[in-house]
DNA sequence: AATTTGACCAATTCATCTTTGGTTTAGTGG
DNA sequence: CCACTAAACCAAAGATGAATTGGTCAAATT
């Protein structure tokens, strides 16, 4: 019995009765190949073939690395921001940013409290004294932080967490026309703007003012790019 | 003058100055403590002190074991969804969804091709032959999820996959009315419809059908969960 | 012709050492 | 008695390299 040559069907079914007697792990992690066919007596080629029929039923599933587990594939834990910034170009980053932002700033104007308005009021504050590009830049940033984070959504911070950080290592380094940002910069304006429709509980408002900021943004990105 | 003891606002200066002159690489990373205080000719106690005011101003960020960083903080540099999944309560996950789906499918009116159009048609049949509620939700997700591909925007797309994951584990386990999904079901005709504008290529109404039959699943989730 | 065997590959894990910001403590000088 | 310094120590994060593991390929074997 032993000494049988086990043909496919046979190793499918001791490797069933395997992980039917197996008191698995809490991870539900199985002997690597080269132990299991030992176990089982067999080929690591035969084994690798049942493995892979239990694998195409779901029942088991592999990574080179890590091993070979019980139970459905699990989903990815984690969103790879390095991967992100690789793989996204800048005209989707301010696309996205389109896309989401002003609805942030509408949900702004319904559930901001007083913290956030004060938050908000400093990050406008502080790049107005801003002395350098980099500076202004940190200070800008900050200011579209503090309207998601007044949001009072956890979830939606988070996206737009995501979002700023893929944002910022795509403008990174971008080459700016003169050292100081001009008293009258245009962004100066807008900001006040839609910190006012924040505070003043109009979200329609702060929703289409985000817009159009977003989009002079991008227009004079664009405009900085072809020259 | 190198031999001179500087004092407070004198360590300040100097950081002032070696921020500005230099290059900081693409990370915008410093010396750390123990080689700045040397070539600041200061101690570390002084240069921690003036390291700290640079950093309540929010102009640099620090962090044990990483080193001292210019610009505003990250708050997360991966988003990790089991945390959020702890953290983010039913009600602003479907806050979330009305915030971005809306915008989705707006994009994926403007962008989505032909293979986009033939996976949400695809996604609505399977979803139509569903016999168990299990099966019909997966393929309502996918649907969703074939209207984020359409915008052919891999940010985007990412950032929603994101929200889908939340989405899914606090709905995980809802208990169903029914066995069956009635065939009926109001989804059906509102994913239709949705399917219609973004093949016909009108933004504004796909995003106002994806409004309303969002809307329309909060509203049927909430009235579940009252009785 | 099919299978086995062994070697190799790339992804991942694991253990270990180094680096880094933060804290404590003993020492120094006024 | 107080302020400051220097050194040591700590925990978190990074860096490094060896070991593990699923996947692949080609020569050897039957």
């Amino acid at each position: 019995m032993v000494f049988q040559e086990k043909n496919e069907s046979m190793v499918l079914d001791s490797l069933r009765n395997f992980l039917a007697d197996q008191e698995l792990a809490l991870n539900g992690r199985l002997p690597p190949e080269r132990v299991l066919c030992e176990e089982l007596n067999v080929t690591r080629g035969k084994l690798r073939k049942a493995l892979a029929v239990l694998e195409g039923e779901g029942q088991i599933w592999r990574h080179v690395g890590r091993g070979t587990f019980f139970g459905p594939r699990p989903i990815n834990n984690l969103t790879d921001v390095e991967y992100l910034n690789a793989h996204s170009r800048p005209t989707e980053v301010i696309e996205a940013r389109l896309a989401i932002e002003p609805q942030l700033a509408k949900l702004a104007a319904v559930h901001g409290n007083a913290r956030n308005f004060a938050e908000m009021r400093r990050c406008i504050r502080m790049s107005r004294n801003a002395r350098e590009w980099r500076v202004y830049e940190s200070w800008d940033n900050n200011f579209h932080q503090a309207v998601a984070a007044a949001t009072c959504n956890s979830l939606l911070i988070s996206l737009f967490d995501t979002l700023n950080i893929v944002r910022r290592s795509t403008v990174w380094g971008q080459l700016r026309p003169t050292r100081l940002p001009p008293s009258d910069h245009k962004s100066f304006a807008e900001h006040d703007a839609i910190y006012e429709a924040v505070v003043g509980r109009e979200p329609e408002l702060a929703a289409n003012l985000m817009r159009t900021h977003l989009k002079s943004v991008r227009d004079r990105t664009y405009a900085a790019m072809e020259v």
